[in-house]
DNA sequence: CTGCATCCCCTTGGATACTG
DNA sequence: CAGTATCCAAGGGGATGCAG
């Protein structure tokens, strides 16, 4: 028998998914740092900075690796929702689609690789107090 | 036939676990990077660098809020492992904790400055994108 | 042949209760 | 007050099937 009575705390009441965020109920500065603060979103968006030109999705996905289709899929659809990426599909065979930077996505880059100077420059520094904590602390 | 022969694909064969980097194999800068991508890891630095001074933990989780404990402590441990943030013990009742940017940490805040700043000059553009879309496709 | 959706499973993150 | 342990839902990775 099931009497469980599901404890049911508190089902789902987020203020902002990071995952399909809804609506930007917020600050709209709060939702695009999430937007950008995300593992792969950096990357996809680094990717296509470098191309410096329209890339082909199984292209972007090499530049990106080891993203998952999946992945890629749903961080490029939040892009291109968020105004930040272009997609444009050839009705062609092979089929082809595209994606390309914007105007607006390409006044995130200046940010983005600042934080990539940071992280080349001071890398090693932040492995080297990694790997001393994990030698003094076991 | 029985067709149990489970696939059992690929179980677990990850070269970069983001929650819990076990050692950074490849590259420092890649390593460093995942470390600021996270959606936390800059609401917590961000604190700590508008208080510019030591600050307790119960104090650090209501500037981050809604953070978690748990995650707080996570990320906050992460750090204090990087070496960006330092962590401070007080033998006392009530124990205290204070956590404090370190050097290091500090030379992260411009680049993380300038992403807040787009954020805020374009998080507008973003959420307005955001919802055309949602108007168009449904 | 390319790109996307779906399935399953493991890991991550959120919420609560409890200990030092 | 600081931190851990536990439960549970959601996110993310892998493989596959399908549509253009």
């Amino acid at each position: 028998m099931t009497p469980t009575t599901p404890p049911r705390p508190t089902p789902a009441e987020q203020t902002a998914p990071s995952g399909e965020a809804a609506a930007p109920t917020a600050c709209p500065a709060a939702f695009a740092m999430e937007l950008v603060a995300h593992k792969w979103t950096i990357h996809i968006l680094f990717a296509l900075h470098r191309a410096d030109a329209p890339i082909r999705f199984r292209k972007l996905q090499r530049e990106t690796a080891p993203i998952t289709q999946k992945e890629l899929t749903k961080r490029l659809r939040e892009l291109e929702r968020s105004g930040l990426v272009a997609r444009r599909i050839f009705a062609e065979v092979p089929p082809r689609v595209e994606y390309r930077l914007t105007d607006l996505g390409r006044t995130l880059m200046p940010a983005l690789v600042g934080l990539h100077r940071w992280a080349e420059q001071h890398g090693g520094e932040v492995v080297d107090h990694w790997r001393r904590a994990e030698r003094e602390s076991g």
